[in-house]
DNA sequence: GGCAGATGGTTTCATTTGAAACCAATTTAG
DNA sequence: CTAAATTGGTTTCAAATGAAACCATCTGCC
């Protein structure tokens, strides 16, 4: 009722505010610009590796941790690959029948894994490394070196925020007019 | 021959050029970025509008569609949205399913939809945009307005990009141990 | 010791997704 | 005009995924 609720008629200027032209906007472009350069790199990992995308992410932090001589478990392999758990067990049981990965139990805490790269799968990862990293070179040699930049600064001061404070204040804003308040409590009808 | 390649004894130097610090590779870092955003917002529009993310995409170009009077075929919505037809079909679906969308045929091809918001379609698509347009403040208020400007270059240059061609001299590296040559011949190469 | 959580990791189950098969309408070739 | 090829869109099927249930171990507490 307190809402400017016209009555089907269409005000231009009021139709011009209320279109988001979704070309614009940054969420989406983003979405579309990493889903387009992930499947990319995941096609030529695949083809040239048989690796999938999860796989070789599990295989880089490994690759990591052994220049440090420091393995990982399981864990630690998921929070640094910002994959869940799941992910990471499936992966890492791929790797490990594909004999890319090795797997021992932790001394200290039987529950825990210890993952390291086997022979063959350091040679992968060796393999691919250079390739990733032309890829990358290739995606930045197309900006000015300003622009790399300030994207890396970019990208930094987004991956530090938690993201659920952004969420907060705009989640202050009303629900639509329909009196259904209750869509966002429970998984039922969701 | 050419490769160097260490029996297995590592050199600190090699080793250090050849691993990929994941947490500063692009692609990753957009990826991850770029699904938390997305996973974030999905999440909001569930909540508050039972309305998952291919569905508002469909409901954000008809709602562009409409502010120029010009309905839109499924066809046209998968290409402004950059989703398959699969998905653009589904989402039509569910769409119409909730009345919020309304699919007419085409008159010069009886194949062709003709896809319009319907009365409360609008509603619910006005209420959403400026909840879209908040999130993205939101966003960008944690940039400075030349980061900003600069984001938007770099959006702009990697979004004309084919991506193909910037394969190309990625896939110029030689494949692994296996003689498997054909892998890179794919239909769309070149 | 022993029992109630917590934690590391895997498996099960339902949903989501994409590829390919498919149907219907249209266009092109002969 | 008819047959093949194309195009718009949907459905089917298999693989990928995430949530929750699940085992095994460990920790805290009595």
């Amino acid at each position: 009722m307190a809402r400017d609720d016209d009555g089907g008629r269409e005000d231009p200027a009021a139709a011009a505010a209320s279109h988001l032209p979704l070309a614009r906007f940054l969420p989406y472009r983003l979405s579309v610009l990493s889903n387009r350069i992930s499947a990319r790199i995941a096609d030529l990992y695949e083809r040239r590796f048989d690796l999938t995308l999860p796989e070789w992410r599990v295989m880089a932090v490994l690759g990591e941790a052994a220049a440090d001589d420091r393995p990982m478990s399981a864990q630690e392999v998921a929070q640094r690959t910002a994959m869940d758990k799941v992910m990471v067990s499936r992966a890492v049981a791929r790797l490990i029948a594909a004999g890319r990965v090795d797997r021992a139990v932790a001394a200290d805490d039987r529950r825990r894994s210890v993952l390291t790269l086997t022979a063959e799968g350091r040679h992968i990862h060796d393999a691919v490394v250079p390739l990733a990293q032309a890829y990358e070179r290739a995606l930045l040699d197309r900006l000015s070196p300003r622009d790399r930049a300030a994207l890396d600064r970019v990208l930094s001061s987004l991956e530090g925020v938690d993201l659920a404070p952004l969420g907060r204040d705009v989640a202050a804003f009303p629900p639509p007019g329909d009196g259904d308040s209750d869509t966002d409590a429970g998984p039922g009808n969701g």
